[in-house]
RNA sequence: GCCCUUAUAGCUUAACGGAUAAAGCGGCGGUCUUCGGAACCGCAUAUGGGGGUUCAAUUCCUCCUGAGGGCACCA
């Protein structure tokens, strides 16, 4: 990466004065007028050196070493050093864009790491919620950044099979419902049926709080599914069948597999021997009938593994989770869960538990990715009062408006409405909540997806009225207009952009550079005739052309997101 | 009560301690015999409040206020 060599020869020229410093501020200034880099490190110096910054600056820039990809250096004001990148350089790299070498450097953990992504996590019988999709769409995308970054990435998601209301959905199924009526709802569409397990759920939910007797049934069948025996299990069976599908289905429409589906009933015996295992050394301890972990001396808070019933609760079940996670692949590097911040206490707490039963496994290698709730403009979602927004239904209505607006087929509406709906999530920081509504979230024109596939339409589109083919060597000898200027300094630094979204595991960077990118490009576009240049001109901006096209697609990839060739 | 996160324009969001705080939507005004107008250009409006650290603070520390989340037998 150049921007690593540059820190390297300004490291080098301060050798040379006589100092050691590891940490080179280096970055893109925004103001064009300022270079292509620009470091502030004769600022930091003044200090240690008792200098004037400018005069520490200009000793920087007599040391730092020639090159042909440096054109120009200059000094300003307070002490900033500007650096400006050869004209031949940045064609170089649009040339190699444009043949699709992007060199994406290693993860910053190092080269081949095994990195497991833990995402999606839906709970059966629920219908999957735009927070899910949020999930997803994150999810996905890291995976995509983190693989092209050389790491070996393994997909995998930890469905919620088991648990308290599923048993009072299926208790009002079981004894409050005929056959007959279960017979009708059976012949019925696959989303009707998770519609009707909802709704057997929130007055499951109902009768669990109103009558004693109820709430004694609802915990017996939660026990029955615990230990898979008895009337019940048929039942259970065959409705969490029901959920596995719809999920499949979804996880289809937004491009997303996975490597391996842990349910969490499988999980409950061994994580209950794990956690026995932990008592006898003394790292899970026995307090009013429960095994629980006691957090106070690791400054986190105390909590419950095995309840007083015997049964594993969610935390006793994670640690089976782990020790699977974490042997069926291989020795894992890294184990990346993307779950809300309401389980950050979970989350440290079954860290350290695991810590303390194997470190040189565990230590450091679990980390919780706490991205934010979707919040409704109606306040949170809730599946006990109804009040969700459905995956689907969003994918769908996207699907809808665009269709009503533009002539497509089918096909690509569905692409474009996938799209809208993912870039909608990628654009923002995972770690901000989105405060949902479909006008202002779903957005078709302006920083969207479909503003970007619009985009990537038109490079091909251009391309295909191209009568001369792109010679990758390209002479940067052509005098550039700022336009082009702009497009190849922008060009340029997608692959430290993909570089910095690994490394903090952010793919709103990838998205946001997407969008700049896309509209220099346009306004490139507005300004100046690709097409009816001279010969030279031509093929020069035929190259930035194709190289913003194939910076555009693969950025889109990156997010999980597909392009289209017409719209 | 204790702990964590958070506060940027009318709304939704950007910004590795750096130079003039960046966009979209909405508003107003323009480009329109087009290599695809789902586009392009221009104008107006913002760092919750008080202290502090720094050559430099939206960014770090502290207090106040508001919002969200968590703190043992749910997942």
């Amino acid at each position: 990466m150049i921007k690593n060599k540059i820190q390297k020869n300004i490291k080098k020229a301060l050798k040379e004065m006589g100092f050691v410093e590891d940490e080179i501020p280096l970055e893109h200034p925004s103001n064009q007028s300022f270079g292509d880099f620009s470091s502030s490190i004769a600022l930091k110096l003044t200090k240690k050196f008792h200098k004037n910054p400018l005069q520490i600056a200009e000793e920087i820039k007599k040391h730092f070493p020639k090159d042909d990809t440096i054109e120009k250096i200059e000094i300003i004001k307070p002490g900033f050093i500007n650096f400006w990148l050869a004209k031949k350089y940045l064609t170089d790299v649009a040339s190699s864009f444009a043949q699709e070498k992007f060199d994406f450097p290693p993860h910053h953990l190092g080269p081949n790491k095994k990195i497991m992504i833990e995402f999606a996590h839906p709970n059966t019988h629920k219908l999957f919620h735009i927070g899910h999709l949020r999930n997803i769409s994150i999810g996905e995308s890291l995976i995509r950044i983190l693989e092209e970054s050389g790491n070996k990435m393994i997909r995998s998601n930890y469905q919620g099979d088991v648990g308290l209301h599923i048993a009072k959905t299926l208790w009002y199924v079981k004894n409050k419902m005929s056959e007959a009526e279960l017979e009708d709802v059976r012949k019925k569409p696959l989303h009707d049926r998770m519609v009707f397990l909802g709704k057997a759920y929130a007055k499951g939910q109902v009768a669990y709080d109103a009558d004693e007797e109820s709430k004694k049934k609802i915990i017996e069948i939660n026990g029955m599914i615990y230990k898979k025996q008895g009337d019940i299990i048929p039942l259970w069976k065959e409705t969490v069948k029901w959920s596995f599908d719809y999920f499949e289905e979804i996880y289809k429409r937004v491009y997303t597999r996975f490597n391996r589906l842990y349910p969490e009933s499988e999980f409950a015996d061994r994580g209950v021997e794990i956690c026995l295992a932990a008592e006898k050394k003394g790292i899970l301890k026995r307090s009013k009938g429960a095994l629980v972990f006691e957090g106070k001396p690791y400054g986190l808070d105390t909590r419950v593994f095995i309840n007083s019933l015997g049964y594993p609760t969610y935390e006793g079940k994670e640690l089976a989770l782990a020790e699977k996670e974490f042997s069926e692949f291989g020795e894992l590097d890294k184990c990346i869960h993307v779950v809300t911040p309401e389980q950050k206490s979970f989350f440290s707490v079954t860290f350290k538990v695991e810590e303390l039963l194997n470190e040189n496994k565990f230590k450091n290698k679990q980390y919780h990715l706490a991205y934010e709730w979707v919040k409704l403009k109606q306040g949170k979602m809730s599946s006990r009062t109804g009040n969700v927004v459905e995956a689907e239904w969003l994918i769908d209505e996207a699907k809808k408006r665009i269709s009503k607006k533009f002539k497509l087929d089918e096909n690509t509406a569905e692409i474009i409405a996938a799209a809208a709906v993912k870039y909608s999530f990628l654009k923002n920081n995972v770690f901000s909540q989105i405060a949902f509504d479909f006008d202002e979230s779903i957005s078709l024109e302006g920083n969207s997806g479909p503003y970007l596939l619009y985009t990537f339409v038109r490079t091909q589109s251009v391309l295909k009225k191209a009568t001369t083919r792109v010679r990758p060597q390209q002479s940067g000898t052509v005098s550039l207009n700022p336009e082009e200027k702009e497009l190849l300094r922008m060009l340029h630094i997608f692959s430290e952009i993909v570089f910095e979204a690994a490394k903090n595991y952010s793919p709103n960077l990838i998205a946001n550079y997407l969008y700049d990118l896309a509209q220099k490009y346009n306004l490139f576009y507005q300004k100046h005739k690709i097409l009816e240049a001279d010969e030279k001109t031509k093929k020069f901006r035929l190259l930035l052309n194709t190289a913003t096209a194939k910076v555009i697609k693969k950025g889109l990839y990156l997010l999980g997101i597909k392009t289209v060739e017409k719209m």
